[in-house]
RNA sequence: GGGCGCAUAGCUCAGCCGGUUCAGAGCAUCUGCCUUACAAGCAGAGGGUCGGAGGUUCGAAUCCUUCUGCGCCCA
């Protein structure tokens, strides 16, 4: 049969992730095996996959196959997150721009109604890349965060969390971003520095006399100010504390306070309080028991509290804008002046995030944290790379409350309703339950009027934040709440999360957190942490920045397997990977130096047996060898996957194959042209090819897969996939050395030949200088025969004197010379070795 | 401002609970090859005071101190 020399990918890629599907391969169903767990991060609803995707999911792949071979029932939980703040701006856009229709025009429901529309058109599409990926997930279990019973589970949680008094409603100062008009948790605004421009400002005292200079960035923001604060030590201001002065262009008079928060050395040294709009400013305003003035609207614009009419309705920055020539003309600019301050974006629209006081639901942590950290510090919970553990417990440490809140429709409704008489906002009655029906009988009871209805309680509008659901997550899937001794008691806790270490907060540390809170359990024994995937720039790869290579068509170009060997030859864990097309391309071309053996060795023609003794010994010492240098490399590997440097695992693999198996072994047991192989050496071959195909798998799945199938006629059944992982056996290490020291004495031979432009074909003897050790290596059995096969050697021979016009080297502690044929052999050797020929 | 981490070949990194895989790997570079599996290839080669300085030790890339330069997290 005539098979191509180049390997094509992309058919043979689609056929087996056909047929493994087909044979049930990927589902997992409680047995008496043990388990091996992953749950999916679960992407974005409506996402594509990009880079950090196939990188995350070739890592779950590599463990889950890898467990399978090793016969544990192994179970990948795919699935996909509602991603409430991301969808719902989707979902806004494109009912903006192809439907014409506005958010506020619709109806929650209606809106509902598009939003699942959209979801239903977009939605797992990403789970379908990752087939092409050969992602091995249980696609029978796939799961999504607002599947019916995921959303009963999170609402009862919310319950569970209320009635046990970890979860409250409370006014706070929280993040707000004014374009998604909603709140944000800290964890979802990013920080960063950026150039800005403080304004210096003089409020003058009452009488009009010089005042107070104070510096802020955010001079629209005066009109929202309740005093002046100075530090009690700032020698400067001790005489003016408890006077009032009054703001510029609305002489509003506010007093001078002293307060320790303040910096003696930043700006001026006195500070402006406007409680409304900053968190240490509310802080200081609830000490002292000054008003709060809110003269920002939820969309970012300036309301009617601000009493200086020009600027009401202006959005914050035009009315930023408005401040300078406004303050010069009543003579209260001092100076503007360029500073680089960090400013809170938020993460999803990017717009400048407000700090704002707003009534919101809560989860308090400090209960959750305790045995979270303790998990992780003491490591029942592992961390790769370890180091991650101190980042988490630095988090972990300085927790806040947990905004749960979002004021948005996408997602899980907030289980609370209110009585209709009370105005919002200035709700006395809660009714925190998992239905209209039962918050009704609890307000009943509450109020002591049986008469209410429905139509008097009024649901809380918001939803819950989206890692308020997907800490549920290892829970969940396997319907741990609803049925907690079912399939749960055997999946759960999971084995190991792989994840980037960017939502170790978000995510990673929220699932640890209810593990332990709802099941008294981890949620995993471990977790993977992987890096960012960057350009060769450094630079985070990004769809704005455009940096980012089409997932699909580099699959397309390298296939699978090549874009994960690229993706893994990389990527210690943790540390960020700089991704170059060139690593699928060593990816893609490994592939084809696979099947390039494979053709090889299908090519052959077998005979019983070798046509001589020595052959038959040289053949017998390579495949000792390579078998036994083989279980070298397993327990190498072994120990690699045990510490999950997976990395490591494959480059040392692919050194193996591409070295030892194929630069070395099949030269030397390879035949003269047109000449056939024995048939022991052949089947050896065949046996420990197979095997490195089997080690291979879990990280190239679909060229092993074919290579295995194309090696041996095999049976039904009999997939790569499925077999068993090679056991680890000891190995004889004199063996493995003898044959490295062959293999240096050969690279030095032709070495030799390079330096003196000698062909490689050219025969050359060989002397050995005389030692005990190498009599006991050249004594070795096929050793000389090998050495003189990929050496091209007339003679290799044992020698007391230094031969005559001889090249020398040193091999260890061994010297050897080499002599040009018919140049300077001493004649005895002739007699001797002549007629042995080696072919 | 508080904390964490990194610095090893031209590039990306591994080694870091001290001594026989200790100076490594891959890529890049150079030399020679269209040698009947593979040019997506083959055979070779060069290249590093392990950031600087000091210390502990019989012995330091590895431990300690300090300096320099970078990165990250939190405020």
């Amino acid at each position: 049969m005539e098979i191509s020399s180049r390997y094509n990918a992309t058919e043979i890629e689609e056929r087996w992730y056909a047929h493994w599907e087909s044979r049930g391969y990927f589902q997992s169903k409680p047995d008496n095996r043990e388990p091996f767990t992953i749950v999916i991060p679960p992407p974005n609803v409506t996402g594509v996959l990009h880079m950090g995707h196939m990188l995350n999911n070739t890592i779950q792949d590599i463990l889950v196959r890898k467990a399978r071979l090793d016969g544990k029932n192994a179970c990948w939980v795919p699935g996909t997150d509602h991603a409430s703040i991301a969808t719902e701006a989707k979902v806004v856009h494109w009912l903006r721009d192809e439907k014409k229709l506005r958010k506020a025009d619709l109806t929650r429901d209606e809106f509902l109604g598009y939003a699942y529309q959209w979801k239903d058109k977009y939605g797992g599409i990403i789970l379908n890349q990752l087939r092409k990926l050969g992602a091995s997930c249980d696609w029978d279990r796939t799961a999504f965060t607002m599947d019916p019973g995921y959303y009963r589970d999170v609402i009862n949680i919310f319950i569970d969390l209320y009635d046990r008094g970890k979860l409250y409603r409370s006014l706070r100062m929280v993040n707000w971003d004014p374009e998604a008009q909603t709140v944000l948790s800290n964890e979802e605004v990013i920080y960063k520095e950026e150039q800005a421009q403080l304004y210096h400002i003089t409020y003058q005292f009452e009488d009009g006399s010089d005042g107070v200079t104070i510096a802020t960035q955010r001079p629209e923001t005066i009109f929202a100010d309740v005093a002046i604060a100075v530090n009690p030590k700032d020698e400067r201001y001790k005489s003016i504390v408890g006077k009032n002065v009054i703001i510029p262009l609305i002489n509003r008079p506010i007093p001078v306070i002293a307060d320790d928060y303040v910096d003696i050395e930043f700006g001026t040294g006195a500070l402006k309080i406007t409680p409304a709009h900053d968190q240490n400013d509310y802080e200081v305003g609830q000490r002292h028991n000054l008003p709060v003035i809110d003269t920002i609207n939820d969309n970012g614009t300036i309301n009617d509290k601000c009493t200086w009419q020009p600027i009401v309705g202006l959005d914050r920055f035009d009315a930023r804008k408005r401040m300078k020539d406004a303050l010069e003309s009543v003579d209260a600019l001092v100076k503007i002046e360029d500073y680089t301050t960090n400013i809170g974006r938020s993460e999803r629209t990017n717009s400048v995030v407000e700090p704002k006081l707003s009534l919101q639901w809560f989860v308090n942590m400090s209960s959750l944290a305790d045995p979270a950290l303790k998990a992780v510090l003491e490591e029942e919970i592992r961390f790769f790379p370890p180091s991650f553990q101190n980042l988490y417990r630095n988090w972990m440490e300085n927790l806040r409350d947990w905004c749960i809140s979002r004021q948005l429709w996408w997602g899980h409704r907030v289980p609370a309703w209110y009585l209709v008489s009370e105005a919002r906002g200035q709700e006395t009655h809660l009714f925190v339950a998992e239905s209209a029906d039962a918050a009704l009988a609890q307000a009943r009871e509450a109020t002591g009027n049986q008469f209410l209805s429905i139509t008097d309680l009024r649901q809380d509008e918001d939803v819950l934040d989206t890692w308020a659901s997907s800490w549920l997550w290892p829970i969940s899937v396997f319907n741990g709440f609803e049925n907690p001794d079912g399939e749960f008691s055997y999946y759960y806790p999971t084995n190991v999360l792989v994840t980037g270490w960017d939502i170790i907060f978000f995510w990673v540390a929220r699932m640890i957190m209810a593990g332990y809170e709802f099941k008294g359990q981890k949620p995993f024994q471990a977790v993977y942490f992987t890096g960012m995937v960057r350009d060769n720039k450094r630079r985070k790869m990004s769809k704005s920045l455009g940096n980012s290579p089409d997932a699909l068509k580099l699959i397309e170009e390298f296939g699978a397997d090549g874009v994960r060997y690229g993706l893994m030859s990389s990527a210690a864990a943790g540390g960020d990977i700089l991704f170059d097309e060139k690593l699928c391309e060593n990816g893609r071309n490994f592939s084809n130096k696979l099947w390039n053996a494979l053709r090889l060795v299908k090519g052959w023609d077998v005979t019983e047996t070798a046509e001589n003794q020595g052959t038959i010994e040289k053949n017998r010492l390579a495949v000792q060898w390579i078998n036994n240098k083989y279980q070298s490399v397993l327990t190498d590997i072994e120990s690699d996957f045990r510490q999950y440097r997976l990395s490591e695992a494959l480059l040392s693999l692919y050194t193996f194959i591409w070295d030892d198996f194929c630069s070395w072994y099949l030269e030397m047991i390879k035949p003269g042209y047109e000449q056939p192989i024995d048939r022991e050496t052949c089947e050896a071959t065949l046996d420990i090819f197979s095997k490195l195909m089997v080690t291979l798998h879990p990280f190239m799945p679909f060229v092993t897969e074919e290579i295995w199938h194309q090696l041996r006629q095999r049976t039904v059944g009999e997939d790569c996939m499925a077999q068993s992982w090679p056991s680890v056996s000891e190995w004889d290490k004199q063996l493995v050395t003898d044959v490295e020291q062959a293999k240096d004495i050969i690279s030095k031979v032709r070495d030799i030949r390079n330096q003196n432009q000698i062909k490689p074909r050219d025969p050359l003897a060989m002397f050995l200088q005389d030692s005990t050790g190498i009599n006991v290596f050249l004594g070795r059995k096929g050793l000389s025969e090998l050495l003189a096969k990929l050496a091209v050697l007339s003679e290799c021979t044992i020698t007391t004197d230094e031969p005559a016009n001889a090249k020398s080297f040193i091999s260890g502690t061994d010297k050897c010379y080499i002599v040009r044929e018919g140049t300077g052999i001493p004649a005895r050797f002739h007699q001797v070795n002549r007629g042995q020929a080696f072919q």
